[in-house]
DNA sequence: TCATTCAGCGTAT
DNA sequence: ATACGCTGAATGA
């Protein structure tokens, strides 16, 4: 049974959402609770409202700006592949604040950099891991969830 | 199996 | 600034 539960943020209101494995989804904050409501349960559809999580808790502290590690956190990995696994677990090592490229990640999982944004890509836990935190050699890259959440999550970490 | 889709990178104009 | 070509992994037909 996976549940599911909101955090606050000064963006908003978002939802966390995890099995017995671990994390399964993070949604970034939305305008009204109704969204978020809304996004949480069409990924994780049999999730149950709950009052917290201790994910939730850090995740609000997160965007009001503390200092918070994710690191005790388990992923739930069961929607990932071996080698998204790998670039995952190489994104969480990088330390709050600092940036990699694609190519740095790349080298330490032996991929290749274009397979590293697309492993990146299907990450559905943001924040807990850092995937904002790896840009292009030149430039910022990409970000599935809009590059103003980009930018505003670098400039929150700074 | 084959075709399509990319959050990249380097080189050249 | 734009335009290529080279890439490999995931996904859907």
């Amino acid at each position: 049974m996976k549940k599911t539960a909101y955090y606050d943020s000064p963006w908003g209101t978002g939802a966390v959402a995890e099995s017995e494995e671990g994390v399964v989804k993070v949604i970034l904050p939305k305008k009204t609770k109704q969204e978020a409501k809304a996004a949480i349960l069409t990924d994780v559809p049999d999730a149950v409202f709950v009052k917290s999580l201790p994910a939730a808790k850090l995740l609000s502290l997160y965007f009001n700006g503390k200092k918070t590690d994710f690191s005790s956190f388990h992923l739930d990995p069961s929607a990932a592949t071996p080698k998204q696994k790998k670039v995952w677990a190489e994104t969480r090592k990088i330390p709050s604040g600092e940036t990699r490229t694609y190519g740095h990640i790349a080298e330490k999982t032996g991929l290749r950099p274009r397979a590293v944004g697309q492993a990146l890509k299907a990450n559905h836990t943001p924040i807990i891991v850092p995937c904002h935190r790896v840009v292009a050699a030149k430039g910022l890259g990409g970000y599935n969830l809009g590059m103003m959440w980009k930018k505003r999550l670098l400039r929150l970490e700074h």
